[in-house]
DNA sequence: CGCAGTTTTCCTCTCTATGAGATTAACTCG
DNA sequence: CGAGTTAATCTCATAGAGAGGAAAACTGCG
């Protein structure tokens, strides 16, 4: 009956005016013990000289997913295929669409959220410079909203280490018990007891599994030599590894 | 520097080709016991005659959340202003937009999850005919890529009810503790321990707050007549009350 | 009216999880 | 070698969860 020409009909640019689709991404990583969030310097009106989120437009023969693990890759400078981007946990945040969130036409935005474990320098990456790692505490008064973004993201990813192994994201392939518990303290901004963090993060089925190594070497300024685990076959922690501070029932 | 000519130019419809952007409402409520989610019959094509969510364009000047109330709004026969409307709880979703998901033009749907107290059939209400409740067990074989979405939907109300109070929006204003239980074994699927569950939800803070009345009643087939409470001012569950069955750590 | 069945609202008991602290052993640096 | 640091493991007190039980309040039925 009613087809595409009936449908477009409808759509026209009186009723619904041109609009477009864009992704921006709040990439996490942890450097020197602090959260940091990738952010590019922007070059062109509006917010010239602003810093902002990574983004860019979704083409038309993708996804908003792949749209965003694009949009990554061009801003830290992984290749596609060597392992390392692919490790990159991406999960979508959540959408943006406000009339005037952006002064040129109307811009719905998909916002990403990716935990990285420590990468080198964009700018040393060659074609993406521009784009550095800033802790998460010092980044600030952003372009477009997304300053809104950035803390939606944060606290998406604080929620999501309390049940979900998600923070072996922010570690190498090994790791130790100690280089876990920096992870989770970097990103809950927070001291955690060692000993219960080690009796807990082993008891809990699945989180990690002992490679039966140890690290060739004490800690920095001494101590025993670590035991070494990867990331164990758990999606969700169960029980949940919660976070210590946070008021009794958030009223 | 660059405006938004500069930009426009950047946005051409060969690289960019026109897209749309819509919103799906997954509106759930209880009914008779039982989880439901609130559908539409598509008269036009494609999928004319199946199944879908209710959903339409996000209009020039309304942002996504505005565009999936008044939606909502259209299709339960609600009026904004009675308070029943302002009383359901609206959260998004997620956004989809893979190539294809429309066989017309790229469509980008914002999609939104509801939480409703036990409404009146929408036909009944006039000009929002051709929408009902339909259990959510039953309801399949839905338009487009809307079996995702509602799947997508329904596990989040059930992360949800965990460390929420959410399960109070499907409650009219006041409830006994029965009640409660009642709509927790709807969106779970599963039966609770009274005892236990009573305990449980008395003991969090802020979940409920007594009314110091009592149901004018006892129950339909004998029993007490039960206390009647109201949601409290808790937006967390501290604890969080966790859903039985799932096996330990899902893998 | 008396009785059986139902339901709310407590209560107990057991097991597990958590938080704080202490202890031992292994290692680095001066 | 000795002091300081860290990994890994215990202990102990308290809090929460799950299972079951029981008193009390109420309905509907014979």
């Amino acid at each position: 009956m009613n087809g595409e020409a009936e449908f477009l009909a409808g759509y026209d640019a009186t009723a619904y005016p041109a609009v477009a689709v864009t992704v921006d991404v709040v990439a996490l990583t942890i450097r020197d013990g602090r959260l940091c969030v990738l952010l590019v310097e922007r070059a062109e009106h509006p917010f010239a000289g602003h810093r902002a989120l990574p983004g860019g437009f979704v083409r038309a023969d993708e996804g908003p997913d792949a749209a965003a693990r694009r949009e990554l890759a061009e801003e830290t400078g992984l290749t596609p295929g060597e392992g390392q981007l692919e490790r990159v946990h991406l999960e979508q945040l959540k959408t943006y669409g406000d009339p005037g969130r952006d002064p040129r036409l109307r811009v719905f935005s998909v916002a990403y959220l990716a935990f990285a474990p420590s990468l080198p320098d964009p700018s040393a990456g060659g074609d993406a410079a521009g784009a550095y790692w800033m802790p998460v505490d010092e980044a600030a008064a952003l372009a477009f909203d997304h300053d809104v973004i950035l803390s939606d993201g944060l606290e998406r990813a604080r929620a999501k280490l309390e049940y979900t192994p998600l923070a072996t994201a922010f570690a190498g392939d090994e790791f130790t018990i100690s280089e876990l518990r920096a992870i989770y303290a970097a990103v809950w901004g927070e001291d955690l007891h060692a000993g219960n963090f080690h009796r807990k993060v082993l008891s809990v089925p699945g989180f990690v599994e002992g490679t039966g190594q140890t690290s060739t070497r004490g800690g920095e300024r001494g101590g025993p030599k670590p035991k070494l685990y990867r990331a164990g076959d758990a999606r969700l922690l169960h029980p949940a590894l919660l976070r210590p501070t946070r008021e009794d029932g958030v009223r």
